[in-house]
DNA sequence: CCATATGTTGATCGTATGTTCAATATTGTT
DNA sequence: AACAATATTGAACATACGATCAACATATGG
């Protein structure tokens, strides 16, 4: 009872030198991007996430309604950003006359955003809570990247089929499944890529890696047409 | 007190016909791999799995000392088949003469196995959860996938490495997870790249899958060198 | 200054979790 | 048949979970 508001409990974390003045919802959401992005939504409890922003359980059912309410909202915070860059991208990439170009452009608008998260500053886990989200079947239920991510999703296919004009449907859409599951799992990774080849890849070094990964879905973009029976 | 062993309660499920012949242990084991693979690890109680498998919670706990007792040897009872099978598609590919032949036999004795899974009468289950557990970034604490799939891992980058002899160890290992991470997501998926697509793709059919991404992947291989400033 | 809405707190609710136990049933061996 | 080893059962354990409550503090606006 000595303690008088915020101020007191400030002090008490001990972790940095400016931390309160920040919302208290803020602190919630923080804390939850970080749990949530380590141990999913099942595996973190709503008593973790109010010991790590430093307020009582209750505040967490009050300001965001639920665990489920918290979670997405986690989501809401920060997807809009993330599609605002890659519809930018893709607007950029329909202005490109060149079809191998706009191809070129097409992968970036889609890649860049989702793999610079692991290098920017604070955005760490929310990539890594993004990538565990789409890969978990569960994640059609709760309907948070339907909701989300789905629109842009079809943007991108379509301009995808318009660039490639001879290819069927199947062709398109797996190409696009292909670009989706290399960019999820090198976002969900937690150091196993690195530790697997030892030290050649590392998803952290973003540049590196866009380097890499653009050239290998672009070439099979242009060349991989389906297969004969074999 | 009424029912005498094994017979009696065979019939209070009524979802089959033959169902409590098999031994309790291999009933325990399927319906954890089923409920795991849909929920996930924390995601399932060792209730409900009891419950599926028509036998009391101690059991469990009894037969594999702990949840993650079970879990882990879900993935034993199953990954030395799919281990074999890759490394006898990793023998005949390292027999092929033809570096570009080759390039294709590897692809297919990584991604057949893993995809043909789909298909397989009672191991749709088990595919979803090794995709599951790889996608996981927890995964590495449990050391299940380390243990029993990186060996094989290894040895598919090596063949890789010697069939591209002008790469990088940077450009093998990022094709290698490109391969993985496509696959990966295709094996999680629960229906949404069918919706998405609107049918065009299906990860239940499998030949037409294998078809698709094969030559994807490939032509990634082949041509994907890393690209220049830009 | 009061009245009201909003934010915050610690405690408690009912339920679910993984694990363990003593008691009983079954199986295998001599 | 008698024995020990193994398997099965229902009940209980302590702990953790998400949610909710009444009490209290603070801010807002008249």
């Amino acid at each position: 009872m000595m303690r008088k508001g915020q101020a007191a409990k400030a002090r008490d974390g001990g972790a940095k030198a400016e931390p309160d003045n920040r919302p208290t919802q803020d602190r919630i959401l923080a804390a939850a991007e970080e749990l949530f992005a380590d141990a999913g939504y099942e595996g973190t409890s709503i008593r973790q996430i109010a010991l790590r922003a430093g307020v009582p359980v209750a505040l967490v059912s009050y300001h965001f309604g639920g665990k489920l309410g918290l979670y997405r909202r986690v989501f809401e915070s920060h997807a809009p950003t993330l599609v605002a860059e890659r519809r930018a991208g893709l607007a950029l990439a329909a202005l490109e006359p060149d079809p191998d170009r706009r191809l070129a452009a097409i992968v970036k608008a889609v890649l860049v955003p989702m793999l610079g998260l692991r290098g920017t500053e604070g955005r760490q886990s929310l990539g890594r809570l993004l990538a565990r989200e789409v890969s978990d079947p569960r994640s059609i239920e709760r309907g948070i990247i339907g909701d989300l991510l789905d629109p842009v999703a079809a943007a991108v296919i379509d301009l995808l089929g318009t660039t490639l004009p001879g290819r069927s449907a199947a062709e398109v859409h797996w190409a696009y499944q292909m670009m989706i599951g290399t960019m999820t799992f090198i976002m969900a990774d937690a150091g196993r890529i690195r530790r697997i080849s030892g030290g050649a890849c590392d998803p952290e070094e973003v540049d590196a890696t866009i380097r890499h990964i653009v050239p290998l879905i672009l070439d099979g973009f242009r060349n991989g047409r389906v297969a004969k029976s074999d």
